[in-house]
DNA sequence: CTGAAAGCGCTTACAG
DNA sequence: CTGAAAGCGCTTACAG
């Protein structure tokens, strides 16, 4: 019923090795076989198993997509990565395999119960909670793997995430640079790296211009909680006295919150309070003001580590296998930029 | 190197054969040559190579997601459509491998390039432009698939869709019953089937309230478009004489547009004109005022078609093989349903 | 250049 | 209940 190698073989009255190596662009034939074979092939709408392939050649084709929740899938962050990877991985042949790691069973096995199947020919690992020790074991079984999203000390370990520190850094700049000395900020989670990664760039441009850091400035928010969070830190950042004359939120659906608290109390944006998001949601050119926000790169992290897990698997040479993501600060309204430089 | 059913053999001392029924829980075998044998795979990290097992079994347990464009990823909407689905499938045991079907030469193998390749089972068929004929020739070779989010006449093809007439027609009685009849309607683009069915809930509904049909009301706007869409449709809306009294839009996107677009007139939302929208985004209970829609339930349109596919897989008995997923009315403000009950 | 054979790691009738 | 053998559909040394 199916069409295989030998029924082939049958019809064009030679060895299915030699229709193996029509098929495979060997050079060992002639291009007279090899034309009549493909021909037929073609006829018969031929396409090779790929499971009888894998297990010879011991190459699947397909990239595993590990993710650590599903709730991870929401949210057009993570769309744009896997947009991202998919792109890369078309163009070079590869399939995609999404392996969630959730679940009782799927959690105790992994790494083995992927790396053993022989299903995929390498991962890429979106999970800012993964443990470190499963990455060690899948070094120790030399499984080749991109870590998404965040940065492992590990050298050995291969990175490719957004520039958070920098992040941080140039939102901050750009409110010190408008005058503002009173930033006040609120994080993701302080579980998650990228709260601290941004936190400290916050922190670099504070003393660049010469601005004590204070603590009583930090709130830390929940990014799932998105506008509820920020409107609950909001809240709290405004029974301050002196105001913070800046917030900066780690989100732009933080940030969202924090405008409807902001102009709740009557309080003019950014005559009064400059805000200034992160993530350059589609929404927020059209919040009013305009939000001023960083805009990350997911795309581009989710090209950027694909291409170096192919280049792996094809034993290209990786010349730099701690890719750093720019950021991108987004000059609208919100934090008053066009007004300042008219005064 | 790797752990094989033959390592396992050896240590063990029976037969490659003896090991495959203890892993597989074959009744042919004692507990206690089973036990033994479990022990030692476990102690092992063994897992089976699913290439070689799908290669004789026949099954891959792997569910294929087509996809149209890279670009579908996006947004909110299907993200959930996919959690449905990766919900589903591993409570299964099913792996998700995602097969986009763009690139010119994907989309002239498809689906033979999928279907003979032996990797999946079955698939899931996110495509609004899938060519029938594509699929007339799945049902020739009796592959199992499920068409998602769109509704084929033939009854032999199994689809599980939102039910975009009734939320056409819900949303529409909703402004009908509040009193409204000028009710201008803004739909996305209307090569797409969701728009025309949306348009004849929208008809239905107008009909049942007496109110004759007006094709200049009528706008066609473009999904992709979103917010830029809206504000075009509304612009040449709000130009008519006599205004419209209420505006349904296909998207939330586009009501944001619209409401933008109002708010600039200086008209009043919703005194001077009601609008509702469709999709319940996120930031729509956010809005100002917060945005009456109709709310889709993506991620059951995921769970259902995935479970189809199961049960079609594992030959369970389909009784319904045309799911419909009802929509909800979610009501806020920009329709003034408060304010006219109190009147 | 082509063919015959071995083998990838499994499952499953067939003997016993 | 266990083992020996065949076979799933391929690739790839090995002969010729």
């Amino acid at each position: 019923m199916a069409v295989t190698l030998k029924e082939i073989a049958r019809i064009a009255d030679v060895n299915i090795s030699t229709v193996s190596r029509a098929l495979n662009d060997s050079p060992l034939i002639t291009l007279e076989t090899k034309e009549k074979i493909l021909a037929i092939a073609e006829r018969m709408n031929y396409f090779p198993n790929s499971l009888a392939r894998g297990l010879v050649s011991h190459k699947s084709e397909t990239i595993g997509i590990i993710l650590p929740k599903i709730f991870f899938l929401q949210g057009p962050f993570f769309s744009e990565v896997l947009s991202g990877i998919e792109q890369v991985s078309v163009k070079n042949g590869y399939n995609i395999l999404i392996a969630s790691a959730t679940g009782k069973k799927q959690e105790k096995n992994f790494p083995f119960n992927l790396t053993r199947a022989k299903r995929i020919d390498g991962m890429l690992i979106i999970n800012e909670q993964q443990r470190i020790r499963n990455l060690l074991a899948l070094k120790k079984e030399s499984f080749p793997f991109v870590f998404l999203n965040r940065f492992i000390k590990d050298t050995q370990i291969n990175c490719v995430a957004s520039d958070n520190v920098q992040g941080g850094h140039i939102a901050t700049q750009h409110l010190t640079r408008l005058g503002h000395k009173r930033i006040a900020v609120i994080t993701g989670s302080l579980k998650m790296a990228a709260s601290h990664e941004r936190l400290q760039g916050y922190r670099a441009a504070l003393e660049e211009a010469g601005i004590p850091f204070d603590r009583r400035l930090v709130q830390e928010g929940l990014f799932e909680q998105g506008i509820e969070s920020g409107v609950e830190c909001a809240t709290r950042l405004i029974e301050q006295s002196p105001l913070p004359t800046a917030i900066f939120a780690f989100s732009d659906e933080i940030a969202i919150g924090v405008m409807q608290v902001v102009k709740s109390k009557g309080l003019k944006i950014p005559e009064d309070i400059a805000i200034i998001g992160y993530d350059n949601i589609e929404y927020s050119a059209h919040l009013s003001p305009p939000l001023t926000t960083i805009s990350q790169n997911p795309f581009t992290i989710g090209s950027a580590s694909c291409q170096m897990l192919i280049d792996i698997l094809s034993e290209k040479k990786v010349e730099n296998n701690h890719i750093r993501i720019s950021v991108n600060l987004v000059i609208r309204e919100s934090c008053g930029y066009k007004q300042k430089k008219r005064a």
